[in-house]
DNA sequence: CGCAATTTATAACAGGGTTATGAGATACTG
DNA sequence: CAGTATCTCATAACCCTGTTATAAATTGCG
């Protein structure tokens, strides 16, 4: 009933070569014949245990997003919710930066056209546990907004709208950056994030005061997890 | 020494029948094949104005820049500079939401891992006469967000940088929705995009009551210049 | 050990972009 | 007005990429 022949892990390899690939090439650098060298296998790998070149992409694109939530989850709590908010958009950012053909797909497959995991359940009534692959990296975002709400940092509102502007002025900053708007390195952080951050945070109800100091905090908490400028390694 | 013989305009009915393609069957029915047939040319004609397909969907997404930014130019100026700014967010995202496949295209080309004309010079130091195509949509929102700091309505700061926040959050929603997330049809724009434009507002100086005014009088110039609901009627 | 199920390599197919090639059409030149 | 350069375009082929038969190889189970 379940021969399950070659205990060889070939599917994971095969996403794995998939977004090495990309990374290096860009789009146009995954193909199915480079895929299968890549691997050492032949094409015929990508149809026994995917079906297609579109459900290989599918599964990259789901990778990214467990990825992203990964690193988000890594971020943590503290006792200031508005910085670990600070500290999950630098996070997002920062994912996006270094592997800016990986979330090319994974933002582009669902972005504009394709259909994904709709968060409107999640928007317009109570929670629901559709935890949704896509759904858990805004959940990370959901949580800090609750705790900034209870801590009295944000207007009693709906936790799932405030953190969905949120996740829209975040998600909006970064695609932007990333299309090479906003200017190379780390400047856009400084000049936009940075500012939309505090505006975002003080349009819901904090104090400028305390969301300048917030942003301060999260700059600390951020040069303390990675090296020490405001570069790399995250991976 | 300029022979130019065909007076024909088969350059801008290809440009003319990709966007119908695209519209009508997505992204992959955009075919050198598909389209020469569309036209009644044959497919050298992609080569002979364009040199290939990829030129040509360069251009595709140049035109949807265009037409936003004539769309955006529509919105014209009231003496309320933030009900203004929500004007250009309603078309922004009503534009979007009409061509969806077109922008996908747009976006998707300047988005993540496409070099486009860089903003940073804009946000970084002064003006600069740059007004490069994806450009001229960001010039509404700069010029919109000028008028409110002088008027009193934001806190007085580089108008570039303010503008530069309200797109990310504009284009962020835009792009969100578009991607399913935020529930189908209108209610994106009353349970997130009005929201936020408050919340922006209000990070950026405006106080909540003058903010939900301008909220209501955007509305009222977004029905008065579509038909009557809050539905289509753009094109 | 046989048998069923799965994976895989080979090779061919199909459909797309692209590229010679030459004919047709236009505007400048003499 | 004839000639010529130049551009446009149709035909047909080419190449690359995704995909699909087909059969061999491999594994788990009775």
């Amino acid at each position: 009933m379940s021969p399950k022949p070659r205990a060889n892990d070939v599917k994971e390899r095969l996403v794995e070569a998939a977004i090495r690939l990309l990374d290096e090439g860009g789009a146009e650098a995954l193909q199915a014949r480079k895929l299968a060298a890549e691997v050492g296998v032949s094409t015929m790998a990508v149809y026994t245990h995917f079906g297609g070149m579109a459900a290989l992409v599918d599964e990259v694109a789901r990778t990214g997003f467990l990825r992203l939530s990964a690193w988000l989850a890594e971020v943590g709590e503290t006792d200031d919710p508005v910085a670990d908010i600070f500290g999950l958009a630098r996070t997002y950012r920062q994912a996006v930066a270094e592997q800016p053909q990986l979330f090319a797909v994974t933002f582009g497959q669902t972005a504009l056209g394709g259909k994904r995991a709709t968060l409107s359940d999640l928007t317009t009534e109570e929670g629901r546990e559709a935890a949704q692959e896509g759904l858990e990296a805004f959940g990370h975002i959901v949580r800090a907004t609750e705790r900034a709400i209870e801590a009295g940092r944000f207007r009693a509102a709906d936790k799932y709208q405030a953190a969905a502007q949120l996740w829209s002025a975040l998600h909006g900053f970064v695609t932007l950056e990333a299309s090479g708007h906003f200017g190379a390195g780390e400047q856009g952080i400084d000049h936009i994030l940075i500012p939309l951050g505090i505006t975002m945070a003080v349009g819901l109800g904090d104090t400028v005061e305390r969301a300048e100091h917030s942003t301060e905090a999260a700059k600390a908490a951020w040069r303390a997890r990675t090296g020490n400028a405001g570069q790399g390694g995250n991976d």
